[in-house]
RNA sequence: CGCGGGGUGGAGCAGCCCGGUAGCUCGCGAGGCUCAUAACCUCGAGGUCGUAGGUUCAAAUCCUGCCCCCGCCA
């Protein structure tokens, strides 16, 4: 086999948050690919990096009262640990705050300008005096601007009630979120890359079947290739925490631009500590594979400007992108309130690694599906096939031939050997398409014929009579060479269980051909546990803990200014309803006093807040609540509200709405849940 | 008819490209073992593979229509 030279990234983690098991899906599943291809003897280099620069970055400097170089140096420090402590071995970690991304920055800008790929636009933005700084869309929150719509509270590039889009300058009464200003409009010339010019080579790139999985090639056709491609707006204008643009001052790259320039980055340092040229790895013409794994949020960005930036300067083309999906935990998205935004730091204060690497592995194939994370299925790998289907192998054979050695010549095992020797090439093949979930039934089934070997051959009943010594010997090293083999298999998934495995045999594990042929007349060490069944209890308490404090419960963004009371405004915003209604009418309509009994933001929803209203008794409902820009879900929970018992069920995008919760007030900030007066409960009607 | 993905025993999935007795994990039932971290082994119940047609000696697998679910946020 010719030794391959790969070199791999993960995308970079932003450094405005602490990595969490949503993040490591991808981490683990690109770590795992890497040890595999370094197993195989490959050259393999895995590359990584902070996500640093951008107005998010600027804005949490300032509300710390720090610099963005000190708030991003901490969080670096936070997520090498945390990549650490799952065994996700990079090779090297930098930082797109880095002379080194610079420079590459300056050289790609310096090749898109002399393609003639730059040209400069005019754009007008909403600008917050108060914070002296142009407001990126989701910084402006107003009222729709679609005159039969009008929805207030919304984000400035669209209306997610009427699906309308628009410029953050077109909304109306528009706030900012970061300082309740009204912002202003201004202008400035922003600095775009011409994508389109290049849209035959993305036509061909994406469609030629070997760089995508066909999901996202076909995607791509359909949402971007048909049609021409917009210019890409990469700059922004001071003040923005990023690298300002040499020959256009007082502007700087969007951190989109700099970001993936971060992969090369990142190889440089490592080129450059180990005495290498980082263009043998960039170069147009480099014998290399490049790979990127990433989630299915930010294709475009690596499958069209990416590759589009790259093609236009002159360097190596990535040789595929892998996508995965996203995290569900019991099938719904990661909630804070639920205990299911699990931080890597959390979770290993309570869980080993392993666990949660053989877990993603083994529901891990090579398509966009998310992947559910069910807690009890979590422990019932952990413990039925981890700790007793593989490692029990070794814990039920070892013993018999603790400070002994194996056999000097492999015994006849019937074949078993053999056939999990032949498995090899499939499993690697299986690891190479990234189809894990495949590796780890194969291995499943390895462990199973292993295990019904032993309970056939019952070496524990031999080993009662002095005379059968031998015979246990021999019974024992074919289990625990059955063993080594499934643990070379793993080693990508379980690195420290093939360290283990080396020290109990006296022999590391180190290539994959170490599957190939049976171990002999190595000194077997005397046997200890490998890995600790999982409590129930220590998931729990995981979840626990990963449920928010009070004081964690920071409100995000800052109050509007109040307004004064008892004037005229509301009215006027919502005129008296002309029309009478009758008391019949007023009676068609159910109004009940519901308790919060629990409450949770609901992921990639903008406004809402599922609820779980308890009627009283055992009836429960699931109410969604377009209150999220005014309630956290912590100040929720408990209190009575009134609901629209009646209300026909609605189905929304994220589940089955089964009543409405009243309140007053335009919307954003301005919503006012009702409550009864003490001494209501739940259930009773409002007349 | 927007685009894409999908509908297989109670749950979660594989098989489909390259038609030929429907498989895995969990759960459930019965038995065995008692070496092993209450681990392990054997047997069993449970599916007309969304639906209606078509092609074929043969269809979960190929073709067509329909129904339903999920994703879509430059």
């Amino acid at each position: 086999m010719t030794q391959r030279r790969i070199l791999v990234t993960a995308a970079l983690p932003y450094a405005n948050g602490h990595i969490h098991i949503g993040h490591l899906v991808e981490y683990i599943q690109t770590d795992i690919w890497v040890r595999f291809q370094k197993l195989r003897g490959h050259q393999c280099v895995f590359l990584c990096a902070d996500d640093t620069h951008g107005t998010a970055i600027m804005i949490r400097a300032r509300q710390e009262k720090r610099s963005e170089e000190a708030l991003i140096a901490d969080m670096r420090d936070a997520h090498i640990r945390d990549f650490a402590g799952f065994d996700i071995d990079f090779d090297n970690y930098g930082s797109t705050n880095s002379e080194a991304n610079r420079g590459l920055c300056h050289r790609l800008w310096g090749e898109l300008r002399r393609g003639g790929y730059i040209n400069e636009q005019p754009v007008t933005q909403l600008f917050d005096p108060v914070e002296g700084t142009f407001l990126a869309d989701r910084f402006v929150k107003g009222t729709c601007p679609n005159p039969e719509c009008q929805a207030p509270n919304q984000y400035g590039d669209s209306c997610d009630k009427c699906g309308h889009t628009h410029s953050p300058a077109d909304l109306v009464n528009p706030v900012s979120t970061l300082s309740g200003a009204t912002p202003e409009l201004r202008s400035a010339n922003h600095l775009f890359i011409n994508i389109e010019k290049l849209h035959g080579f993305l036509e061909e790139w994406t469609q030629s079947g070997e760089h995508l999985q066909s999901e996202v090639a076909n995607y791509l056709k359909g949402h971007f290739l048909g049609e021409p491609l917009r210019d890409w707006d990469v700059s922004r204008p001071a003040p923005y925490f990023g690298f300002e643009i040499p020959d256009s001052p007082g502007n700087y790259w969007y951190v989109w631009f700099d970001a993936p320039i971060g992969y090369m980055a990142s190889t440089k340092e490592w080129c450059e500590r180990r005495g290498e040229n980082w263009a043998t790895w960039w170069h147009r013409d480099a014998n290399c594979e490049i790979h990127h794994f990433i989630g299915k949020d930010i294709t475009y960005f690596h499958t069209l400007f990416w590759p589009a930036m790259l093609k236009a300067s002159d360097c190596k083309l990535p040789t595929k992108v892998h996508i995965h999906g996203f995290l569900t935990v019991g099938g719904e998205k990661m909630s804070k309130s639920k205990g299911t935004f699990v931080q890597a730091a959390t979770y290993l204060k309570y869980l080993d690694p392993a666990y949660l690497r053989y877990y993603y592995a083994s529901k891990l194939g090579p398509r966009l599906d998310d992947l559910d994370l069910s807690l009890d299925e979590f422990v019932d790998k952990a413990n039925k096939q981890l700790v007793g289907g593989v490692v029990n192998i070794a814990s039920r054979t070892a013993k018999f031939l603790g400070g002994k050695s194996l056999c000097e010549t492999y015994p006849a095992d019937g074949g078993l050997f053999l056939f999990a020797a032949a498995a090899h090439e499939s499993i690697a093949e299986s690891y190479e398409r990234c189809d894990y979930q495949t590796v780890i039934r194969t291995c499943k089934e390895l462990c199973d014929r292993a295990n019904a070997f032993l309970d056939e051959k019952a070496p524990w009943t031999l080993a009662k009579q002095p005379d059968k010594a031998e015979e246990v010997r021999q019974i024992c090293s074919i289990g625990l060479n059955l063993f080594r083999q499934i643990v070379v298999y793993l080693t990508p998934v379980l690195p420290r269980l093939a360290q283990q495995a080396g020290e109990l045999l006296s022999a590391p594990i180190t290539r994959w051909e170490d599957a190939h042929s049976p171990l002999t007349g190595t000194p077997v060490a005397n046997f200890q546990h490998m890995l600790k069944r999982v409590e129930l209890k220590q998931v729990q308490s995981m979840i626990e803990d990963s449920k928010p404090t009070e004081e964690g419960t920071v409100v995000e963004g800052l109050a509007l200014p109040s307004q004064p009371t008892d004037g005229p405004e509301a009215l006027a915003k919502e005129p008296l309803v002309a029309d009478l209604c009758s008391i019949d009418d007023f009676t068609k309509i159910d109004l009940r006093v519901a308790r919060v009994v629990s409450a949770s933001a609901v992921e990639g929803a903008d406004k809402l807040v599922q609820l779980t209203l308890s009627l009283g008794g055992e009836l429960r409902r699931n109410v969604f609540a377009g209150i999220k820009s005014a309630y956290t879900p912590e100040q929720l929970v408990g209190r009575l509200v009134i609901v629209v018992a009646n209300l026909a069920p609605r189905k929304m995008r994220f589940g089955v709405s089964e009543g409405m919760v009243c309140a007053a007030g335009g919307g954003g900030q301005e919503i006012f849940l009702l409550s009864p007066d003490s001494g209501a409960v739940p259930g009773q009607r409002v007349h």
